[in-house]
DNA sequence: CGCGTTGCTGACCAGTCAGGCCAGAATTCA
DNA sequence: TGAATTCTGGCCTGACTGGTCAGCAACGCG
């Protein structure tokens, strides 16, 4: 009975990524995501709410994609640790830089608006969360199977890891090279993730 | 012959410097910045210029005081390990954790603004750099005084701190509490610097 | 073939934006 | 005192903001 829609939300949510992703939030007008979508503004705002709302789904929906990928290639992955030896790289996986000045929306967001939108400090929060303890179940597998020092306590390693990782992110956006990024994060985390032959 | 100054400089940019901490860049209008300086729309752009040079200032200006408190911290205190350690906990230092949340002015805007204002990314990197010499020297001289094992690359370590650093205090922008942000910190810092003795 | 329901479109709104401008006040020197 | 100069703050502009809404279009059901 309804007349279908016409666009593609999948489509349309990863293009308005894109721009606020690469602008920010207060930069980004809804301007700039009409034309990013192709759709009108009343389409936007009937499907979405208003610009918060349709940039908190952006940011759910970003942070879920992540969560899920690496849980994934953690659980595939014999070796836990050479994966997060890869994942404190980060975003400097392209030899250009290019995706490393861009940085993590995530990060981005939460730097930006933390103090004035409570919903995406919260929302950063549970993520991080979420991450460190994906990260604490790898830490704890490669100890059992004897690659990382059982000493540590996983737990309490896995957020000085995250955050190593935010803090190399957060240098790539300056600029920095992606060999001077993986080198701090390759020392990062030889250091913080110690074999147990030592 | 001329007219002086009604207005301290000093005292305008640092209200100034903490709406743009507060509220970020894109959010803060000339209106804002008006009502916060206490100085009309003329005086504001005949002493500073728009907008975007004003916030170069006062961010440039942030970046050299906390460079010029970091070298002096550092140069009094015998124990510069100690000082490194402190400096990793960010700006947590008050147990409310509002500044921690408030986070820190360069890394915020940085996240914001990278990529849209080349000068911002130029001038981050500018002080991420000039942080990173001052703990590499801190580490050798720590190194020399037996605090730190002398195995490990003063230079490569100091970015590995850096990054640490920056990765707490993105941490504390999503209200995390101190506690946490000190114990990850704490555990960054202890395995990124080893005592010799071990 | 209507009819109800939904989606789409673009015009429109009030408010805010950054920035330019200027008349007059304030200050100094001669 | 008068001339020169600069500061000051409000006013103006016109472009742009996020958001609303009325009217039209497309569909399935009866």
């Amino acid at each position: 009975m309804p007349r279908p829609r016409e666009f593609d939300e999948e489509r349309v949510v990863a293009a308005i990524r894109q721009v606020f992703w690469d602008k920010g939030y207060a930069a980004t007008s809804v301007d700039d995501l009409m034309r990013a979508s192709g759709l009108g503004k009343g389409s936007l705002y009937g499907a979405f709410g208003d610009k918060h709302q349709l940039f908190l789904r952006v940011l759910r929906e970003y942070n879920d994609t992540n969560d899920r990928m690496l849980r994934e290639r953690l659980a595939s992955v014999p070796q836990a640790i050479d994966f997060v030896r890869e994942f404190a790289h980060g975003p400097s996986r392209d030899s250009t830089g290019a995706s490393a000045q861009r940085g993590c929306l995530l990060a981005n967001s939460t730097a930006e608006l933390a103090t004035s939108m409570p919903d995406v400090a919260a929302e950063a929060r549970r993520s991080y969360d979420a991450t460190a303890g994906i990260l604490t179940e790898a830490i704890e597998r490669a100890q059992c199977e004897g690659d990382v020092d059982p000493g540590v306590d996983a737990g309490e390693v896995a957020y000085a890891v995250l955050a190593a990782q935010l803090g190399v992110v957060a240098l790539g956006r300056t600029g920095m090279g992606v060999e001077a990024l993986a080198s701090a994060a390759e020392s990062a985390l030889t250091r913080l993730l110690p074999s147990p032959g030592r």
